[in-house]
DNA sequence: AAGATAATTAGATAAATATCTAAATACAAG
DNA sequence: CTTGTATTTAGATATTTATCTAATTATCTT
């Protein structure tokens, strides 16, 4: 697991945003686009990072592309960083 | 909490191996540039960041700078993935 | 006080990133 | 099979970021 593209994803607060979006449900890239100012290319390019970090799912639906929360990889994130926290043991070799 | 000022801090690999050592206890700036192949300014650099987001703390000793992991805002960051996760109703709105 | 050591700050530069406009691709529907 | 809608890709640009060298600040030791 890149743990280097799951960070990298996570540091945008626009991906923050879309990931946040997207814990109510499944949703067309179309809809996602309404909730931000910037232009849809700008977001495709979001997209591409966030499934690059395999936090997002995508699935076609007629002319939709349905993007969805890939919630086993958030948790993976949120153990990286509980393993910062104490065991020097349960340590799992990194590159970073 | 900035959560930005966060996940920009741990989007970076030499700063998260920083954190990884202070897991195991607190360090001089000095110890842990032996660790890195760059220039101590450039560990500086990313120390200003780590506390920035106040992953770090510091105390002076004698003429080294201790630097320490702050657990708890390890803990907020794993939280706000978490938050991700499910509970639409645990919202603390946040200014990315 | 002077010199040595530890760390940071200043200033510069190269690489990465977020954004845009324009063009391309994919599907749906007349 | 042409037109319209949804989304992505290509290419360009401005900003941010990681890094370096050189200079500065802070502390210790003699």
């Amino acid at each position: 697991m890149p743990a280097q593209h799951l960070f990298k994803a996570l540091a945008d607060p626009t991906r923050r945003e879309i990931l946040r979006l997207l814990r109510d449900g499944s949703l067309p890239a179309g809809d996602i686009a309404e909730h931000f100012p910037i232009t849809r290319a700008s977001l495709s390019h979001h997209f591409n990072l966030l499934k690059q970090a395999e936090l997002v799912r995508t699935e076609r639906r007629g002319q939709h592309i349905v993007y969805s929360l890939n919630t086993s990889v958030l948790e993976d994130a949120a153990g990286l960083l509980m393993e910062l926290l104490r065991p020097k043991s349960t340590e799992t070799t990194d590159e970073s």
